[in-house]
RNA sequence: GGGGCGGUAGCUCAAUUGGUUAGAGUACCGGACUGUCGAUCCGGUGGUUGCGGGUUCGAGUCCCGUCCGCCUCGCCA
């Protein structure tokens, strides 16, 4: 049987007496007495009520009407008229109905274990995984695939017409083991050797310049064996993009102009051009290198001033190895922060390594409860310098800098939900460029460097030079050494990173001795890289999205499982198909491997 | 590896200090009903309170263990 799927009905078909058919599941079904029965039919466009009546259908007809359940899928024949009960508004198709003349059941379905269309409330989350193509029937689901389509297909356009060629790099890739966990698969034509599935395809896309493609864009999947987060997946998607013959500013502009065009492809809104803030000022005034800038509540420096208070906390921290003492001014916080909330600041600073959050209270009579009676000697400079009204709550980070500032910039966000201070969604689009990275940051436990982006980052362009000559042993020198990276931040969340790399061996070579990596080391596991950058290697420099956390945002979910068709838990499971899986033995013996662990 | 929250009917939830036969809405089944649109009305089926152990006269409730889901610290070059 032939089927025209196009269930819902369209609005040049809204003229009564068109005669069409119509496919999909059955929504909801009223009945009245047998004689009179509506089905509302739903698919991927909307509903269309379908009327069964005696008056206009064969007796048949209707009595099988009558058997139909909810996601039963039908094939329905019939004239469009207008509705004779009146119109419903809160249909698309609410003008019109459909009566049914002949009606097919393609395939009966169980009764369903969930709604999808349930306007209550939404199923336990362990279920909508399990039974995935119910979910998936939601609306709202359906949108989000929706949006996930239209961003692909949109950065697709885009970069087609700016010349960027869209290549496959592989997935079966080799072991680098520095940065994030990989997964591993054996190989069965080799024994005891390994492949990698790439957790990203960096170093093929800065070889596909080697190689002058010019421009390289692809919708790749990575993959990091770590634990999962609200917005992470093991498994996640990147719209990974890399060019030649270009400079910092060139790509910025260019994907500056990708994220214009896709919220107004999207959204319909005109994205300001980017703001841009250096890392530095990004961890001064927001404690982090991700700033959502859509409120104030900065951290401020108020070191001098606590030098001067008996405070022991404050003294004990700026006797420390650059210890310092910042604050968060909380407008209104003295009402809206009880003791309880305040409390809860003290643990909650302490899982990011602070020792607590001292805090006061500003009222007209002077500073009050907390550290009230400690910061009675620096009140008016505290005053003036915070410009503190009365209502105020000041919340205090008193520790050495990186973890003062990352328990303040943690606790600041934290204090914005709480203060009920972050706009819903779709309010804001704070979205901001953080530059001027460091090269390097300082690994305490093993008092090593580690690269802050990746080891194909270059020095920022008036810093090659300097970077060439600097003294390797000089850790002020090393330490200050600012890259070539940059990153957009949208409402405080990474949505891409990239950075200008190095195409120079010598360059390169320095990092990896910066990094510990023995010019053996090196050759071992990037070869193929330092290979192709002796032979002609063109200036070049790329970025990649998070593709994932981008409809996140576009579409309003704080859940990265519910912008993935088919996502894993936090035990990295897929509840639909039971993965992992055991294998058996013959299986293993194939592939020269023995297992350790026998699956409980 | 650590911290927190949750798991009760197919689904969404309730159940007082540990106390009678674990309830409601919805779905499902049966009946009534010719213009509904979350149809309505009447009746009914439906429970290993995630699992295992313990305390107690008595456990959905308290304790221990375990599984699953979520949030999070570490981790994510």
């Amino acid at each position: 049987m032939r089927v025209e799927v196009s269930p819902a009905i369209e609005p040049e078909e809204l003229t009564a007496g068109a005669e069409v058919v119509l496919a999909g599941w059955v929504d909801s079904r009223r009945e009245h007495g047998g004689a009179l029965i509506f089905i509302d039919l739903r698919d991927r466009e909307g509903i269309t009520q379908l009327v069964f009546d005696l008056e206009d259908c064969p007796r048949e007809v209707v009595d099988a009407a009558e058997r139909l359940r909810g996601e039963d899928v039908i094939a329905v024949t019939g004239a469009v008229r207008m509705r004779d009960g009146g119109p419903n508004p809160r249909l698309q198709t609410g003008e019109v109905e459909l009566v049914v003349r002949k009606l097919t059941v393609l395939n009966k379905a169980q009764t369903p274990p969930f709604h999808p269309t349930d306007k209550d409330s939404v199923p336990n989350e362990e279920l909508r995984l399990k039974h995935r193509y119910l979910d998936l029937r939601r609306p709202r689901m359906q949108e989000i695939l929706r949006t996930r389509h239209k961003v692909l297909q949109t950065a697709r356009r885009y970069f087609d017409e700016n010349g960027f060629l869209e290549v496959e790099t592989p997935v079966l890739y080799k072991s680098t083991p520095e940065g994030a966990r990989e997964f591993i698969l054996p190989s069965r034509l080799q024994p005891g050797m390994w492949y990698a599935l790439p957790q990203s395809p960096q170093l093929f896309k800065q070889i596909l310049m080697v190689a002058g493609c010019d421009r390289y864009m692809q919708i790749c999947r990575c993959f990091r064996d770590e634990d999962p987060r609200a917005d992470r997946q093991a498994e996640f998607s990147q719209i990974d993009l890399e060019m030649s013959f270009v400079e910092r500013e060139d790509v910025m502009a260019m994907m500056e102009g990708f994220v214009r065009r896709l919220w107004k492809d999207v959204m319909h809104i005109d994205v300001p051009p980017l703001q841009r803030m250096t890392y530095q000022e990004a961890m001064d005034r927001f404690g982090i290198d991700r700033p959502d800038t859509r409120y104030a509540l900065e951290i401020a420096d108020v070191s001098d001033l606590a030098r001067r208070t008996e405070f022991g906390v404050f003294q004990s921290a700026l006797a420390k190895k650059g210890g310092v003492v910042r604050v968060i001014r909380v407008p209104g916080g003295a009402d809206k922060l009880t003791r309880k909330i305040t409390d809860g600041y003290q643990e909650f600073v302490k899982t990011f390594g602070a020792g607590g959050a001292p805090m006061v209270k500003v009222t007209p009579a002077g500073f009050e409860t907390g550290i009230a009676k400690f910061l009675e000697p620096i009140r008016a400079e505290l005053t003036q310098r915070l410009s503190l009204q009365p209502g105020d709550v000041l919340l205090f980070g008193a520790d050495a800098y990186p973890v003062a500032v990352k328990a303040l910039g943690e606790l600041r966000q934290k204090v914005a939900r709480d203060m009920g201070l972050v706009p819903e969604w779709g309010k804001a689009w704070n979205f901001l460029w953080v530059v001027d990275f460091p090269m390097f940051a300082r690994d305490e436990e093993s008092r090593r460097w580690v690269a802050m982006h990746h080891p194909f980052t270059a020095p920022r362009a008036d810093q090659q030079k300097a970077f060439v000559d600097a003294d390797p042993s000089n850790e002020n020198v090393i330490g200050a050494m600012v890259s070539a990276g940059y990153d957009i931040v949208l409402n405080g969340s990474e949505i891409a990173g990239g950075s200008v790399r190095i195409h120079d061996p010598a360059v390169q070579s320095k990092v990896f001795s910066l990094l510990g990596l023995s010019p053996e080391q090196a050759q071992e596991k990037f070869s193929f890289l330092l290979e192709a950058l002796k032979f002609g290697a063109p200036p070049h420099a790329g970025i990649a999205f998070g593709l994932d956390r981008l409809i996140m945002h576009l579409c309003g979910t704080e859940n990265i499982r519910d912008v993935i068709a088919f996502p894993k838990t936090q035990i990295g499971s897929d509840l639909m198909t039971g993965a992992p899986g055991a294998v058996t033995p013959e299986q293993l013996k194939d592939l020269h491997v023995a297992a350790a662990v026998r699956p409980a």
